[in-house]
DNA sequence: GCTATTTTAGATCATTTGATCTAAAAATAA
DNA sequence: TTATTTTTAGATCAAATGATCTAAAATAGC
C-alpha cells in the first residue's frame, strides 16, 4: 500500500463534479465534461468514482450533505422557528436569484425520478429530510404558540416544500424576485394562519 | 406535387413525439426512440419534423395547445372561476397520480431552461399563459366578491402558479393524495383569504 | 537500489447517437 | 405508358460518448 500519490483531492473534484452535473443535468454532462471540470483524467476519474452513475450518486450525496443537510441543520438549532423559517426561504431565493441553476435535488427529482432504483431512494429521501426539517421546526413554532394547536404539522409541511419546490424551479426561467418573494409570503403566512 | 403518399398521420406522429420526451425527457430521448415511438423510419422522421430539437419545439408545441391551454381555455369558460380554479387542481392532481411523468412544460423548464433562446421563449411564455390564466380567473372571482379587492391579484397568480408547479414536481417522486391536496387547498385557501 | 503498488497521461475501443444517403416504392400528371 | 415527385426502408456515416488499456511516473517498504 504505498503508491504515487495522487494529485488531486478528492473532496474537491467531487465538488468540482457537482457543479458539473449541476449545471447541466446528468445526461447533457459527459464524462470528458467531469474529467475537464474536475482537473484530472478520464482514467483517474474512473480510479477514483467509479463510473458516471456512481460518481452522480457521490455527488448527489455530498451536495444534501454540505448544501441541504446544514441548511436543516441551521432550522433545527435555531432559537425561532419562525424566524429560521424566514431566514431559510430569504436565503433560498437570494441564491436563486444569484445563481440560476436551481437545486440539484430538484433538478435531479425532475430528470431522473424512476430511471434507478438507488437514485430514486436517495432523492425521496432527500425531500422527505427536507419535509421532516421543516415539520419539525413547525411543531417547535407551535409549542412556543407561533402555530395555533389545532393545525396539521404534517400539511404544513408539505406547503413550505412546495414552496421551495417551486422556487428553485420557477428561479430557473424567471428572475423575478416579486414573484418568489410571492410565494415564500403565502407559504410563511400559512403557518401563522392569518394574512 | 404529387409523390408517394405518406403512411403516418402527422398529428399522430407528434402525438407519440409527445409521448417519448414526456416519459424520459429531452437528452434521455434519442432519434432511434422516437422513430420507433412514431412507428417511422428516421429518414421519413427527419423528412417531416427536421432535426431532433425542431421535433421537440414542435412536440412542445402541441402539447401547449391541446394540453396546457385547453385546461386555461376552460378556466376562462367557467362561470364559476373559484370552482373552476378547484376543479383545474383536482383533475392535475388526479392526472398526476395517474401518470407519473409529470408536467412536459415544467419538466422542460428543469432540464432545459437557458440551453437554447427559441426553447427558452417557449418555456417562459407556456408559464406566463398558464400564470395569466390564473390570474384572469382571480380577477374574475373579485369581480363576483369571492376575492378581497385588497388582493393582489398578481401575487395570487403566483401562489396558483407555484401550487401546479410542486405537484407536478412531487408527483413524479411520491404518490402520496394527501400531500398534493394539502398544496392545492393552500393554494386555493390563499383565494378565499381564510383558513 | 530494487520491488511492489498506485496514479497519471494519452491513446484507444466499442457503442451509441444524430443525421444523411441510396435506391426502391407509390402516387399524380401528361 | 412515361416522367415526375414524394415517401419509405435500410444501410451508412461521422462524431460523440462511456469506458478501458498500456506504459510511464511517482511513491513506500525492504
Amino acid at each position: 500500500m504505498a503508491g504515487r500519490p495522487r494529485t488531486f483531492d478528492s473532496e474537491t473534484a467531487l465538488e468540482a463534479a457537482i457543479d458539473c452535473f449541476w449545471l447541466n443535468g446528468y445526461h447533457a454532462t459527459t464524462t470528458r465534461d467531469l474529467a475537464a471540470g474536475m482537473g484530472m483524467t478520464g482514467a483517474s476519474m474512473y480510479n477514483a468514482f467509479g463510473d458516471k452513475r456512481a460518481l452522480f450518486l457521490a455527488a448527489l450525496a455530498r451536495y444534501l450533505d454540505r448544501s441541504t443537510r446544514r441548511k436543516i441543520a441551521a432550522l433545527d438549532q435555531a432559537a425561532d422557528p419562525v424566524a429560521a423559517l424566514r431566514a431559510f426561504f430569504d436565503g433560498a431565493i437570494a441564491a436563486s436569484l444569484a445563481d440560476r441553476r436551481g437545486c440539484l435535488l430538484i433538478n435531479s427529482a425532475v430528470e431522473l425520478a424512476r430511471t434507478d432504483p438507488d437514485l430514486d431512494t436517495e432523492i425521496r429521501n432527500g425531500l422527505q429530510e427536507i419535509r421532516d426539517g421543516f415539520q419539525r421546526s413547525i411543531l417547535k413554532a407551535r409549542r412556543m404558540g407561533r402555530v395555533a394547536g389545532s393545525r396539521d404539522t404534517a400539511g404544513l409541511a408539505n406547503i413550505l416544500l412546495a414552496a421551495i419546490i417551486s422556487i428553485r424551479v420557477l428561479s430557473r426561467t424567471s428572475q423575478d424576485k416579486k414573484m418568489l418573494h410571492d410565494i415564500a409570503d403565502a407559504a410563511l403566512a400559512d403557518l401563522r394562519g392569518t394574512h
